[in-house]
DNA sequence: TATTGCTCCGAGATATGT
DNA sequence: ACATATCTCGGAGCAATA
């Protein structure tokens, strides 16, 4: 889907977003606003007041339903309580909100999972949707809401150990580190010059070049397995993950690798050892 | 087996540097 | 003005869990 059909949180609201300005033991502190009751209430019955209708403007501009005539994965529906990049804001301080996230799955639990859900009848369409009652857009998967609940949520839970910028992502995080690193995975064949990100690439490719990439849809998804410690790319993750535990054994990447991964591995590494004559049964 | 969460990714917007 | 860097957030695949 077009992200121009999508509503653009464009964010910084001023106060809490320089994460360099807080102390660190502070930034990923919970911090429950006493009046998140009142915020959400606020919300609610706004949402009631307003939503009612769906379109209280009836002239919004946003799509509900995809060109194909299908439901789409996000539904997108103009915020009732927005600033003007469409973020959305405190009714009481004009800042987003800002709930620790595991009080955002209470949030979820208490507040809006029950609510939220809702049977959403279109024309074209009859089926659940789940709909963010702070901006009340609708995702068709529960899991999508969920995850969306995530952007209303200051408090990041992924904190740039360099600089003490928070994300919600963990790859947000690592795509950042690589800032601070200066890793650049994604290389110009043509001129040598590298990137943080592929559309980075991309666009230069396009830009200087005029090249354009055709990538196909599962060719785009192939993953570049990366050494964040060093910039090593890898063809496979098993790739990865002998050139880490050989090079930096110490590395997060291996404590993180999954028991049934690890396993996998070390026994492809343990056969591969066995097929190959040692070097004092050689002599 | 269905659901959920984690992770990787791309698209687009904005910020920054030259 | 243009190129590049960086950020945000939804889509999707996969693994873990209920």
């Amino acid at each position: 889907m077009p992200r121009a059909f999508l509503v653009k949180r464009r964010s910084p609201p001023p106060a809490i977003r320089n994460w360099d300005e807080l102390p660190d033991e502070e930034r990923a502190d919970t911090y429950i606003p006493d009046t998140i009751d009142c915020i959400l209430k606020y919300v609610t019955e706004d949402s009631c007041s307003n939503s009612s209708t769906g379109d209280p403007a009836g002239d919004s501009p946003e799509r509900s339903i995809s060109d194909s005539g299908s439901c789409n994965d996000l539904i997108t529906t103009p915020p009732h309580n927005t600033d003007q990049t469409g973020g959305v804001t405190s009714p009481l301080s004009g800042d987003t909100p800002k709930i620790e996230d595991k009080e955002t799955e209470n949030l979820d639990e208490k507040h809006l999972s029950p609510r939220s859900k809702i049977k959403f009848t279109t024309g074209l369409c009859n089926e659940e949707l789940y709909s963010c009652e702070i901006c009340a857009k609708r995702f068709r998967l529960q899991r999508m809401l969920n995850r969306h609940l995530k952007c209303h949520n200051q408090v990041k839970r992924h904190l740039c150990t360099f600089c003490g910028k928070g994300f919600n992502d963990t790859f947000d995080l690592k795509r950042h580190v690589r800032t601070h690193t200066g890793i650049r995975p994604y290389k110009c064949d043509i001129c040598n010059k590298a990137f943080t990100q592929r559309c980075s690439l991309e666009s230069h490719l396009k830009k200087i070049h005029g090249v354009q990439q055709g990538y196909a849809y599962k060719q785009r998804r192939d993953k570049l397995f990366v050494c964040e410690d060093c910039g090593y790319t890898g063809p496979s993750q098993e790739d990865l993950y002998l050139h880490v535990s050989d090079s930096h054994p110490g590395s997060a990447f291996l404590k993180k690798t999954t028991k049934k991964l690890a396993a996998i591995l070390q026994n492809k590494i343990t056969s591969v050892l066995q097929m190959s004559p040692r070097p004092d049964e050689d002599q």
